[in-house]
DNA sequence: ATCTTTTTTGAGTGATCATTCAAGTATAGA
DNA sequence: TCTATACTTGAATGATCACTCAAAAAAGAT
């Protein structure tokens, strides 16, 4: 045995998430991170191995965080409720207002420089959707939603409509409120 | 008078527009820029002033075109079908397609470093947000669209669908084009 | 207390960044 | 043809980029 490290892996994923979030792959340089961190160099690189593992580490636990925050709900309210409060939570919980979606950021940023990291959200923006087409299935199911409506085509248009609610949140977040309140609103329309 | 310059200033704007909007702001080093519009240094800086002024002026111009193709298609087929057909432009034209609004691009990528740029790129969408708002009132003076609808809140959603399905666009141009369809078919329902 | 193993430190690496500027080149007007 | 006035060139600038590594420091095991 030797030396412990001093620091908390996840809590420095956590803070160097929020850093990229916020600044973006580019914006980000390794002195913003080594100051967010509390971290030399020699450090960083033997805890992390690159910015972009690091990167690439904050994307999972973003995602991770968003399925758990669905499943929670989803188990609370029921799949339909769940669908339609979280539009609610991405606009108002101060901890995600006024920042769009960091996968779309992500994919948007890298995208055109064929960037991996751009591979990786492009991913985890799917993994969402798959999950909100098992929620639809699920309100189906449960009578929610009229049988003749498409879930996939549903979870699609609704990730779309939650892109578009979030880039809004980041630029008017009193305008985006209005938006989610319209988005629970059409979802309480579908059982037709 | 002396000698004139090699380039059009115009076709110059127009191909640094097309490095901007799909390698971003960092993204886009001047070796970049000098090799696309094949300047060198001293012509760039004496042409442009910086990096910054001819992000600026391709900014203008993306607005300016599209501005353009919605007042083209609003004098075709007037208020209401522009704005239906608008969608499917976005994502069905070659000089659009795989590609997410480079408004709201630039405004995610610069908004958390407190750019001037991203400044710039929100009042453009703001413009952008006013010009559906106009066309809604128009549609609703022609009867297209029921009396009791707020022409600002339309005006709102529709841009915020609009950045959601262009982010799709560029993930997954088939999807998209189903869901601008979509759009289209719940602009004609707003008659009641 | 000493050894062994790990972490931490911070100066230093070469590459690339946006930008500058003096020198060279081309052209319109005289 | 000559001159004045622009435009073009490309090497050079200092800053910052992500990253490396040798040396110092810390702590569990004996």
């Amino acid at each position: 045995m030797a030396r412990a490290a001093l620091y908390d892996r996840d809590d420095l994923i956590k803070r160097a998430k929020s850093v990229f979030w916020k600044r973006g792959w580019a914006g980000t340089s390794l002195k913003d991170l080594e100051a967010a961190l509390d971290t030399r160099p020699g450090s960083f690189y033997a805890a992390f191995g690159s910015k972009e593992a690091l990167y690439k580490l904050t994307l999972s636990q973003y995602a991770q965080e968003g399925m758990d925050n669905i499943n929670a709900l989803c188990a609370a309210q029921g799949a339909l409720a769940a669908l339609q409060t979280y539009p609610r939570i991405l606009v108002e919980d101060p901890a995600m207002a006024g920042h769009a979606c960091m996968l779309a950021k992500t994919f948007l940023e890298l995208k055109g420089q064929d960037h991996p990291l751009a591979e990786v959200a492009n991913d985890l923006l799917f993994q969402m959707e798959q999950k909100f087409a098992a929620l639809f299935v699920a309100a189906q199911a449960a009578g929610d939603i009229a049988p003749h409506r498409d879930p996939k085509a549903l979870a699609r248009r609704y990730q779309s409509d939650l892109l578009g609610l979030r880039v809004l949140a980041a630029r008017a977040p009193d305008q985006a409120k209005a938006i989610a309140r319209d988005m629970a609103d059409e979802l309480g329309g579908l059982s037709a």
